[in-house]
DNA sequence: CGCCAGGGCCTCA
DNA sequence: TGAGGCCATGGC
């Protein structure tokens, strides 16, 4: 088993299944108050997908708990989760509902690209398309870069691209890997696991909680990358 | 009070 | 292509 295989096992026992991304549950009962997206649940709806698209938007550089949570509440709350709902809102509307997530005024831009973008290109025809052109074709929306791409991808297309953050980086440069570009970084990973979409999901939460934690001891960590 | 979060765009070499 | 400024809220 190679080091990245072996990294991947110490996390998941020392920090636990995280079950990324978090979705709002089906079948919204009004009576029990708001629903909030819950982490662990499969994405199975194409709202549940487009709502992995729009948090991976509004979670850039900012943190879910509770800034972006708050947003999707709120969005769930007026049924925006919605793309013609959101190409037809106003902007000062839409920037006001996602305010917690920071730079609303950005955000609100992106969304508002988004919602065209799928308008012309839905989820259920993206999901068809050539991996690679699919890549490009979703970087080409304005407000998403390669991060929030590769989110897109594999959170909400289920597709098998390893999603590389500010957290990797540091981690990795940490534990002693030359990568540095995304790229670079992206294909390390890709390289030296098996192309399954559960384990990259898995392993890029773990990573993220992993960053989160500033007393972790990385001595196993350092072992198996020697 | 300052720092930082599950980044990306624009500008300027 | 890479560094630097900018965007903005909420928790600690």
């Amino acid at each position: 088993m190679n080091s990245l295989k072996k990294i991947y096992q110490i996390l998941l026992k020392e920090l636990g299944h995280q079950g990324w991304w978090p979705v709002t549950p089906l079948g919204n009962c009004r009576s029990c108050g708001d629903s909030l997206p819950i982490y662990g649940l499969k994405a199975k709806t194409e709202k549940q997908k487009l709502e992995i698209i729009f948090g991976a938007i509004l979670t850039q550089n900012t943190q879910w708990k509770p800034n972006v949570e708050n947003s999707i509440i709120r969005l769930n709350e007026k049924n925006l989760i919605d793309v013609d709902k959101i190409i037809e809102i106003s902007d000062k509307e839409l920037g006001e509902l996602i305010r917690s997530s920071g730079y609303y005024n950005q955000k609100t831009k992106a969304l508002k690209a988004m919602a065209l973008f799928l308008k012309e290109n839905p989820i259920n025809k993206l999901v068809k398309m050539d991996l690679v052109e699919l890549r490009k074709l979703i970087l080409s929306v304005h407000g998403v870069g390669p991060e929030t791409a590769d989110c897109i991808l594999l959170y909400a297309l289920d597709k098998p691209i390893f999603v590389i953050d500010a957290y990797t980086k540091r981690i990795m440069h940490k534990l002693g890997f030359k990568e540095e570009s995304y790229d670079d970084l992206k294909e390390l990973f890709e390289d030296n696991l098996d192309k399954d979409v559960s384990l990259y999901k898995e392993y890029h939460a773990l990573l993220v909680e992993l960053g989160k934690r500033k007393e972790f001891d990385y001595s196993t960590l350092l072992k198996v990358c020697n």
